[in-house]
DNA sequence: ATCTGGAATATACGTTGGTATAGATGGGGA
DNA sequence: TCCCCATCTATACCAACGTATATTCCAGAT
């Protein structure tokens, strides 16, 4: 939200591609490269899990079809593994109940081979469009994390019992310390987690709560 | 939340069928019939939006082909009209596109004639399950705009003020009254809220807030 | 052994929040 | 007209919050 966010041009944006079929990967590193698009290719999911992910907005065109591990069951995989980018599917030989798993676990766009370009470039527009909305909350989030982490035990205990409506002298009792100490943590917390009034730092909290995951239902 | 809940009874589910075909609308009867879901079969999505829904947890069971609206057409008319009710697609002659359209406008299933009797019902129940939530989660939301309702104006006023920090002290010039009026206001609202604490009035008026569907990226 | 920094605690003081009581105002309805 | 009821306001009082200052204690560094 700040101005401390270094990777949300579009410019720098790369687009993954991982395709077994080398006129392929060459046909759209060409497509992607005639409208100024960073493309990295590969040409299975295992060279593209040892390159890793470049910290920056991006997204990913997998082939459904290859040998070895399948573009649905490496979806799967990337999902188990924690990796988000947006991934926008292509095949030759797809069937219904490909496309249906793979919007099912997340892809953001199917496209059958032979598809018309400007399909693909909307997709991956829209694609890094929602990489960088995801990067940019999560990143939020891990600042958030990052300033809680810097507080004491002490003070963590305090401010979860604030933040659940508990009174100074409640708060006292519940940890066992006199309710001076709790003012002067309280103090500490409001001035570290840089919230200027209790409803800041009760949405702060709140923010670090729903930290969990929410896009899988099912 | 709470014991007022007279509709998540998953007996009084019901599953709406979208069909002109009558004998699928009579197959998918007996089907349902006998696994205890009570259906409602119509002919064709004008048929459907005259009766109405039923207040009652449900799902809908949508064919693609139909003389008239087709079934992806009606999907999106039923969001512009706000009909929230999870969509299952069956088809005969469907195709990739179809289906991706479907599964990006938010149907939670898309089955291909024939489809396996149980891969339906699981379906059926998915959906039964989703909608169960989105009306426990609407509903709690209902309420906390009844209670917002019953708030006079200058108590709305006082309580959107609280809840973004301000001292009372601020309020008062805010709203050009005295701070004593914005403490009796306040303890009004707190009370019409069922508000315990401060906490839990700035969580009620940050869920009022995100009221607006967040569901539609894009 | 001594020094040092952080944490907990106590005292004191000022500010803010919250409620009860009572008076003033003002607009329908009997 | 008079009454009723809601709202605003003032006074008074107490609880809760927050900060400054000082003291004690203790672990780790010198």
């Amino acid at each position: 939200m700040t101005a401390a966010n270094p990777a949300c041009d579009n410019k720098k944006a790369i687009v993954y591609i991982i395709d077994d079929d080398q006129s392929v990967r060459d046909a759209l590193e060409d497509l992607l490269a005639s409208v100024d698009l960073n493309v990295k290719a590969f040409g299975s999911t295992q060279a593209f899990l040892e390159h890793g992910l470049v910290e920056a907005p991006a997204c990913l065109v997998l082939d459904i079809r290859m040998p070895g591990q399948s573009g649905l069951d490496f979806q799967r995989e990337m999902a188990r593994l924690g990796i988000e980018v947006p991934v926008i599917f292509i095949t030759g030989h797809g069937d219904i109940e490909m496309s249906v798993r793979a919007m099912k676990e997340g892809a953001i766009e199917f496209l059958t081979k032979p598809f018309r370009d400007q399909d693909l470039l909307d997709a991956i527009h829209r694609g890094i469009r929602i990489d960088m909305q995801r990067r940019a909350e999560t990143g939020a989030a891990a600042q958030l994390r990052r300033l809680w982490s810097d507080l004491s035990p002490g003070e963590q205990d305090v401010m979860r019992l604030v933040v659940q409506g508990l009174l100074n002298k409640q708060i006292a009792a519940e940890l066992g310390v006199s309710e001076i100490t709790v003012k002067v943590r309280r103090g500490q917390v409001m001035r570290k987690m840089q919230a200027k009034t209790l409803a800041d730092l009760i949405r702060i909290a709140d923010r670090l709560e729903g930290d969990t995951k929410p896009p899988l239902s099912g």
